[in-house]
DNA sequence: CCATTAAACACCC
DNA sequence: GGGTGTTTAATGG
């Protein structure tokens, strides 16, 4: 294995930090590392859940599917998120589909060793638990951010989403993630999340790097809104639209 | 009206 | 070549 997918799989693998040395080397030996073209699916709703799944690199998003076969929001899963311990516990198939928005590695742990672990590891039950706890505080978010959000909300809520700490260990300052791909991800046009970004820029929650996303405080961005009292919400949307009529 | 988007463009990495 | 920032014309609530 080359030096920097070592590195690449301790990033993206800090629950094994807390595991005992026996246990640690069983994992070890059980893992495989799969590389996933852009666009291509790392699972597929229906299949039956065979592993746990972890984004090494790269980035990936969780489609939920209606009876209708109508997209609804979708996930991202930035490096360092583990995912499918619900498609393991709960069901034997996937409920959603998995889609690699670029060129990912994923480690995939079989579930035999996932629930080896689950049955000897208080340390791992405890990544798990926290780890549930953890999303549904995001989906609860989500549920809000899907009702009354607007298009900068959204973006807002889906990068600082990738920004979570216990769920994505391996994000440090910078997220790569392209324009695009976020517009694919909350299903927005490019210019529009560009429109999102450079106001959410312009408010310092985040700064714009060439194909990536530097946020300084993943709080205060998960925190914006735009929904202001009327009065103020009027006063502001005069001041933008006399400062585009200065500019022609 | 207003917001959004597709398409096309010129940069820049 | 791919990602970014902008403009313009078209579209739909």
């Amino acid at each position: 294995m080359e030096p920097r997918d070592f590195a690449e799989l301790n990033q993206s693998c800090q629950w094994m930090g807390d595991l005992l040395d026996s246990e640690r080397s069983r994992v070890h030996e059980d893992l495989r590392v799969q590389v996933v073209e852009a666009g291509h699916a790392v699972c597929r709703r229906g299949d039956k859940a065979e592993h746990w799944v972890g984004v090494l690199s790269g980035l990936v998003k969780i489609v939920p599917v209606s009876l209708a076969g109508k997209t609804i929001a979708s996930n991202g899963v930035a490096p360092g998120g583990w995912f499918g311990e619900g498609a393991l516990l709960k069901r034997p198939v996937w409920k959603c589909d998995v889609i690699a928005l670029r060129k990912s590695h994923v480690g995939l742990l079989p579930a035999e060793t996932f629930f080896w672990l689950l049955d000897r590891s208080f340390a791992f039950n405890r990544t798990i638990v926290n780890q549930l706890t953890e999303r549904l505080d995001q989906i609860t978010e989500q549920m809000w951010v899907d009702r009354v959000a607007g298009s900068d909300e959204r973006v807002a809520h889906t990068v600082a989403a990738m920004f979570h700490p216990v769920l994505y260990p391996a994000v440090g300052q910078l997220l790569r993630v392209t324009q695009e791909e976020l517009g694919a991800l909350c299903g927005l046009s490019r210019q529009r999340v560009n429109q999102a970004l450079q106001r959410l820029s312009g408010l310092g929650l985040l700064r714009l790097r060439y194909g990536g996303i530097e946020v300084p405080d993943a709080h205060a961005l998960q925190a914006f809104t735009s929904i202001l009292p009327e009065g103020i919400k009027l006063q502001r949307r005069n001041r933008e639209h006399a400062q585009s009529s200065q500019a022609r």
